[in-house]
RNA sequence: GGUCCUAUGGUCAAGCGGUUAAGACACCGCCCUUUCACGGCGGUAACCCGGGUUCGAUUCCCGGUAUGAUCACCA
């Protein structure tokens, strides 16, 4: 067979060579050192999930963190990955940058938020484009220089003839795919039969013609491939950054690199792109290591360097159904959606540093010697992540998001969660518009030796706020057993009449122990809890009362801070409505 | 079923031939305290199983077992 005739019979249009291709995109430093290029390649669906952002979070740092020896910053693109047509959502790349620049990762070139439909140039840099749906030309001009050199070639077969082949296969117990003597019906094919078919108007793909590269035949894939002979079936060793050696049997399988539509699958545009545009470090889900073998193939076929493979773990969680672990599915797990952190007001720095943790087991360590520092003074580090699938532990995030807001200065958050109640809370917004009073509620307690940590999350911070509001100030929670209701009222009646708002703290609460006192309570806890029948109850029980007197609730904050904040007006307005 | 990843307390995890097997979260108790939180102290709780190699295995090797992943003209 004329191979270079059938690469013309089939792409009479693709005039460039791979050769040309490679000219256009030259590597992008005279001397790159370590320096690295990632990238992320997600599909238009508009869904990102905490995975996906676990993932990008990987490449923003490897990325941004190297250096080229001329201390330039290694490079972050965002290419989308819209070669499946079904899978296209209005507005999706928009959504994608919107989300992940709300956790602060930012790509320095590809996709941009400018509708792709519309503007010509919905993308930067000069390694584009940056949408695989734009890049036919390119992947049929390589898949011409592969039938040329005789190792891809048309497959005709129907949807019908592969299921049957399928069945058989299942039937025989035998690895189901084109491969082998299974291969042979398409491999075979004269010339004058593909074009008979062409002619006909037979809809076809081209298939991979696979074969042993551990022969040495190519390039060897710059040698970060390396081959073993177990037991007669030929195996190759990739160093995956993430899991070391990683060993499979080389692939087999004549897979489709163009589809029907002349548009490349994952596998192919993946070779192309990545290689093309210079992409040093491919950080992929787990899902993708089985298909190694095919992308191994590809580069040595193509003479492409390989890229460094790291193979992150995948999300999990533990199934309530079953109790097993099981991978987040976007369908049953409202926590795997971002929109989830953003509805209940996680900060975006919360999440990245719980999403830290989990993703470098050094972490931990490193924030709790340096409590202080910018997140991205971090050294992150391949080698230190798991590769098992991490459980997702909303306690630790909570956790960890405590410590969090404690760093983040009053207004700032005052200023963050009246743009998360804009969205969430329209009718308490204009309440949080008073920044001051805002400030000032935010800002309690947190300045002492031991700072308070009860702010998490924005919407239980609103829950734990809102009795400074009026419009949200309700008495939730009963007087204590031990405090009758008759003293109850005589307690805040005596309390009303001796208030002072301007009392210093000290001052404040000697009345209250007056009263305690006279009421026949202990004025140390202590004393009641030695001798119970001796009082009534404690000056315990009674602050509570005019906690929840003044703020509904008995637990909270410091009550004499709390009534500064409130003023007096305030004060005076709750108390008198329980006496009543 | 084939192939591959993984395997330390409830969860996340240190460990990389000899350790009283760290630490964090969660849980429990005590202390601090006008409540709660914070903080401090303490506690319960772990090396999947079976063979090897070795003077000695959580650690190395080989088998199981189990979890997970994957076997498309989806990515």
């Amino acid at each position: 067979m004329d191979n270079n005739k059938l690469a013309e019979l089939l792409f009479p249009e693709i005039d460039k060579t791979p050769q040309e291709y490679e000219a256009m995109y030259p590597a992008r430093w005279e001397e790159p050192g370590d320096v690295i290029v990632t990238r992320l390649g997600p599909s238009p669906t508009g869904f990102i999930h905490l995975g996906n952002l676990y993932g990008a979070f990987v490449d923003e740092r490897l990325a941004h963190q190297s250096r080229t020896p001329d201390g330039e910053q290694g490079i972050f693109y965002l290419r989308i990955e819209d070669t499946d047509d079904k899978r296209y959502v209005e507005g999706a790349v928009e959504t994608i940058i919107r989300s992940l620049g709300f956790f602060g990762i930012n790509f320095d070139e590809g996709a941009t938020m400018e509708d792709s439909s519309v503007a010509d140039d919905a993308s930067n840099g000069a390694y584009g484009p940056y949408y695989q749906s734009q890049r036919g030309p390119i992947y049929q001009a390589f898949v011409k220089d592969l039938v040329r050199k005789g190792q891809a070639y048309p497959c005709f077969l129907t949807e019908e003839e592969l299921t049957a082949i399928r069945s058989e296969q299942e039937a025989n117990k035998e690895t189901t795919g084109i491969y082998g003597k299974y291969a042979e019906k398409s491999r075979n094919l004269t010339l004058e039969e593909i074009e008979a078919n062409i002619a006909a108007g037979k809809s076809y793909v081209m298939r991979l013609k696979s074969s042993d590269t551990s022969a040495g035949s190519v390039n060897g894939a710059s040698g970060k491939v390396k081959y073993e002979d177990r037991d007669g079936v030929t195996y190759f060793h990739v160093n995956d950054a993430i899991r070391g050696d990683v060993a499979m049997p080389v692939n087999d399988q004549d897979v489709v690199i163009l589809k029907a539509n002349g548009i490349p699958t994952y596998h192919f545009a993946h070779v192309i792109d990545d290689h093309l545009m210079r992409t040093t470090h491919v950080v992929r889900g787990e899902e993708w290591l089985m298909s190694l073998p095919i992308h191994v193939e590809l580069f040595e076929k193509l003479g492409f360097e390989l890229p460094t493979y790291c193979h992150t773990a995948v999300l999990m969680k533990i199934d309530e159904e079953t109790g097993n672990k099981r991978k987040l599915s976007k369908r049953k797990d409202p926590e795997l959606s971002l929109d989830y952190y953003r509805k209940e007001g996680y900060h975006p720095q919360a999440v990245k540093e719980y999403l830290l943790t989990i993703l470098n087991s050094n972490f931990e360590e490193w924030r709790a010697a340096n409590p202080e520092a910018d997140i991205d003074e971090f050294r992150f580090t391949t080698e230190k992540m798991s590769s098992g699938g991490a459980l997702f532990d909303l306690d630790k995030l909570r956790d960890i998001s405590k410590d969090v807001l404690l760093r983040i200065p009053a207004d700032e958050l005052a200023d963050y969660l009246l743009e998360w109640a804009r969205e969430f809370k329209p009718n308490a917004a204009p309440l949080l518009e008073d920044k001051e009073y805002l400030t000032q509620i935010l800002d309690l307690g947190r300045h002492d030796n031991k700072p308070r940590k009860d702010l998490i999350y924005a919407k239980q911070i609103f829950d734990f706020i809102s009795y400074f509001y009026d419009e949200y100030f309700i008495i939730e929670e009963r007087i204590p057993e031990q405090v009758s209701d008759e003293d109850a009222k005589e307690i805040l009646k005596r309390y009303l009449e001796t208030y002072d708002h301007s009392d210093d703290q000290s001052q404040w609460f000697e009345k209250i122990r007056t009263i305690t006192a006279d009421l026949g309570y202990a004025v140390k806890p202590k004393d009641y809890k030695k001798h119970p029948e001796d009082y009534k109850g404690s000056v315990a029980h009674v602050s509570t009362v005019v906690r929840i007197a003044v703020m509904g609730r008995s637990q909270s904050p410091d009550v004499w801070s709390i009534q500064q904040i409130l003023g007096e007006d305030r004060v005076r307005e709750r108390i008198s409505q329980l006496i009543g």
